[in-house]
DNA sequence: ATAAACTTTCAATTTTTATTGAAAGTTTAA
DNA sequence: TTAAACTTTCAATAAAAATTGAAAGTTTAT
């Protein structure tokens, strides 16, 4: 397979596997464009190679921007801008994971425990109340340790000795 | 807070959960409401307790039957019918993750199994394919890592002594 | 065999989300 | 200050996804 060809189909793959993740395909897209490109890519060469309008690749640029996982590069003499993404997988899944947990995560555990304050009342059984909050407990006990362990767990990744030694320690899923 | 009030807020934020990460909206709901329902519901419940349609209900329960965290539950005597979540929450973690691993990881595995064979050609310098394979390479070894960790540490969460034990070793994130 | 009690399907419709493109805004150089 | 070279915004439009509801299908009891 030519490089020209790997690249696009890692762009579809990444595509993809966004749009099943809640993350709009194009700003995959985009992001995985700019994974595989060596430089960094102004707006008109994120449009060409994409098929898309220049405000959806702005709009799309700006929100990779947000996240914290591509770039402005400014060149001297340029007056354009280029865009470049954070190469070094562990802090893209790092940061990726700080804002997850920032938009979806955090505001759920705020209902969570708002709602584990619920009362006892004539209208529910104790049992049925109890139930309830023995839910939603499971729930934000998880979420604590799932959240807690995935941080720790792209940490140790990123040292070669720990990851080698889990890969062969822990079973296989 | 009233028990009535608690779960249709549970409900709510479940589903806002859901869909930030590409799961419907009323799929989610209908999940949170089985989850907070101490007896297994009929479908005319689900429509009642949503306001949504009977084909909807019908297809969106069904869903959730094929991710294997929600069961049809018969009664005898009854014709009709009944549902009930799973609820135990580790299993429930388990189930969608060997899911979501099936539809979208796997496949994308797949993919870059085959694009990191990218061969070398006149068309690129040896740098920018050794700089992709490296990328892809990076890309493989992290996805196989956090998938083999998170089904590992929902194991261990499972058990209280370790999750206690890791919760006070592990440094926060 | 028929009817009653259900479940499933799917074409039409509605709702939500993403995209476009042109106008407005900004920065820089001369 | 003006013009050129860009970037950003946003109302209109298009595309995608979810939802409805009625018809078709299935099962069970008689």
């Amino acid at each position: 397979m030519q490089l020209d060809e790997a690249k696009r189909r890692f762009i579809e793959g990444w595509g993809t596997l966004g749009s099943a993740w809640g993350v709009s395909r194009t700003m995959a897209q985009v992001h995985a464009l700019l994974l595989v490109s060596p430089g960094a890519l102004s707006t008109e060469d994120i449009m060409d190679q994409l098929q898309i309008s220049r405000g959806n690749a702005n709009m799309n640029v700006r929100a990779l921007i947000d996240w914290g996982i591509v770039r402005k590069e400014l060149r001297p003499g340029e007056r354009r801008e280029f865009f470049s993404a954070e190469k070094d997988i562990h802090r893209v899944a790092t940061l990726i994971l700080q804002e997850r947990h920032k938009r979806e995560i955090a505001p759920l555990m705020r209902v969570l425990g708002e709602i584990s304050q619920v009362e006892e009342s004539p209208a529910a059984t104790p049992e049925e109340t109890k139930a309830f909050t023995h839910m939603i407990g499971s729930i934000q006990n998880f979420a604590q340790f799932a959240d807690q362990a995935a941080a720790t767990l792209i940490k140790a990744d990123e040292n070669w000795f720990i990851s080698t030694f889990m890969k062969l320690m822990l079973p296989r899923p």
